[in-house]
DNA sequence: GTCCTCGGGTGAAACGTTCTACCTATAGCA
DNA sequence: TGCTATAGGTAGAACGTTTCACCCGAGGAC
């Protein structure tokens, strides 16, 4: 295994008594080389565990196979499930097709140096997804355009015809709202993610469908649950809430964090979960099943939205598709931290 | 942005008048040229958005500046918050260097083609970092006197010289035992991850130090947890231990997920916590301390070991050090879920 | 017998850097 | 004057592939 030079295709052609190009053809699968050929190269492959060199085939082939992943600049965020979940369905994926997957954080210095776009341009990478959510990072508006690939995940910029493909935010909202309403709840405080635009959304499309039941404006408020999404933010949320109505009787949380948090806060204020207040939350996480009571949740598949996502980049080097704007579908999960209003 | 052929040196090169030499030494901060020189071919770069072709450079350079990130093949792996934890810290020291992280999942891909060597004779990096934890891949110690850089994380192999650096479990044990004893526990229920050296050092000192304390072989009980140290694994190994030991007063599971499990083992069956029984975990995740009660808990630093592993093997990098066998210090933390026990 | 085709293979340019060895002009010094 | 040292810069080999254009020989068609 230790060696002072390691093995190269010329290695290979001098002890096969072949040329260079027949050992590459060979390696590429390229049909123009006789079996005979072919099975005396590749013995002799084995036989020094010849692996070819990446940067002399990115050199020459201008491509790397490798793709990048940009997640948000939040403390820990590879312990965040949400952004977990995502990562896992893009790399299952991008692993069947022999891509590689590299990490990269959109912090101050990814964003200042223009990483996002050096990261193409020196090819080190052929394509990104883009988890980083936060409506401030417009900065991505630079790659409409461009000939880059680029697509961005569960995450959209209004006005712009940025690839993406995210779940259906406004659906989930409308599914939400159904339930609560449905459930006879009149006032409802909502919990907010404000720094996205699917965050945004979600919350202007669950107020709009309570004010189209007939909801007025101090019947449906809206809280910021800060910008990481916590428990504790949705916790601190939930107080104001109750502080401004006190009459809430369910709580819609923007994720299934939020909830648990507002969940907390209930309990520790000594009101039963759904008897007094119900609780719903957004994503349905494995944690959302073994709250006590379990949540009532909308499923995001956000394992499957990597997978898809990473599937579309795939398409997008291929050639097979251009553009992506494309939503998945969400379901609700009932469980039992919703029931009927308190009359 | 779109232009057709991508800028190279050779482009910077023309443009100042200047030799392809004299840009590569500008662009890698050579004190030979000029400041007058560098400053002409310093705008040149910044005026066409100039990023030198990664592979080139890897192929001149043979180096790579990328470092391997391998994780474990379970479910949704990135999702978990113990390897989550680990890699971020990873991540951002491997930032602070301008290093790249590449992922991998020790699938069975990626043992049977030996992609965990093959990765780094194709110097597609220039070192690996394992998390991936199991007795069972043995494989590993084919790096035993190689010359690639390589450091294991949290995880050591016995009678192995491969490198390196985790908490001490050992010393884990002895303080979550000394605590458990310390309350009056005399009969306990151990739920261990047996899939891990590092697993198991931790059952086995754990049980030492109670038989060193008087204990015999029914008062200290262990279960095994499954291979993913889930919560529905302790869960299950909890219902277990009551069955073989109706009697124990204390659960200790062998991380905190298997004793969320535990306690919720517990609840289900009327029990309270830590009246009836006092339950114990490790690692002090996030969600520890926002459990009913508080859990007890052995702190292992997992973003800061994942730092300092990286660290390490940048370390390798420089020729800093040469090996590296180290173990960082736990922390005992009490919170609600242990008390003494009942009489 | 000549021309075509085609299977199987080769030669060498190209990819875009790094880096060593070398060059030149000028200054300092005895 | 001749010698050395030095600052500033350059030429070109090397890194290890891919791939295009080309070559050769054999078989088939006419």
């Amino acid at each position: 295994m230790a060696q002072g030079q390691r093995t190269t295709i010329k290695d290979i052609a001098k002890e096969c008594g072949v040329s260079l190009s027949t050992v590459s053809l060979v390696l590429n699968n390229n049909s123009r080389i006789s079996e005979k050929t072919r099975n005396r190269v590749l013995a002799s492959v084995k036989k020094h565990g010849y692996q070819p060199n990446i940067h002399a085939r990115g050199l020459a082939s201008q491509t790397s196979e490798v793709i990048s992943v940009v997640v948000p600049h939040l403390n820990h965020v590879f312990a965040d499930i949400y952004f977990g979940e995502i990562v896992s369905g893009i790399y299952d994926r991008a692993c069947d097709d022999n891509y590689k997957v590299l990490l990269d954080v959109a912090n101050s210095k990814f964003v200042e140096s223009q990483e996002y776009i050096n990261i193409l341009k020196s090819r080190r990478v052929d394509g990104m997804l883009f988890i980083a959510s936060s409506i401030e990072d417009d900065y991505l508006r630079a790659f409409e355009g461009s000939p880059y690939k680029f697509l961005l995940v569960n995450h959209f910029f209004p006005n712009s015809s940025l690839n993406f493909l995210g779940v259906d935010y406004r659906d989930s909202a409308r599914q939400a709202a159904d339930h609560l309403l449905g459930l006879g709840h009149r006032n409802i405080g909502v919990i907010a993610g404000t720094n996205t635009h699917t965050g945004l959304a979600f919350r202007d499309e669950f107020i709009a469908r309570c004010r189209a039941a007939g909801l007025d404006e101090k019947a449906v408020l809206w809280e910021d649950g800060g910008r990481d999404w916590s428990q504790e933010g949705g916790f601190e949320a939930t107080r104001k809430l109750f502080a401004t109505n006190p009459a809430i009787t369910a709580i819609m949380a923007g994720n299934d964090r939020m909830g648990i948090g507002a969940m907390r806060y209930i309990h520790t204020h000594n009101l039963k979960i759904p008897e007094d207040v119900s609780v719903m939350g957004v994503d349905d996480i494995p944690q959302a099943k073994f709250t006590t009571p379990g949540l009532t949740t909308i499923r995001h598949e956000l394992y499957q939205m990597g997978r898809a996502a990473c599937e579309r980049l795939l398409a997008l080097f291929r050639g097979d598709i251009s553009t992506c704007h494309e939503v998945l579908p969400v379901k609700l999960i009932v469980r039992e931290s919703t029931g009927p209003a308190k009359t």
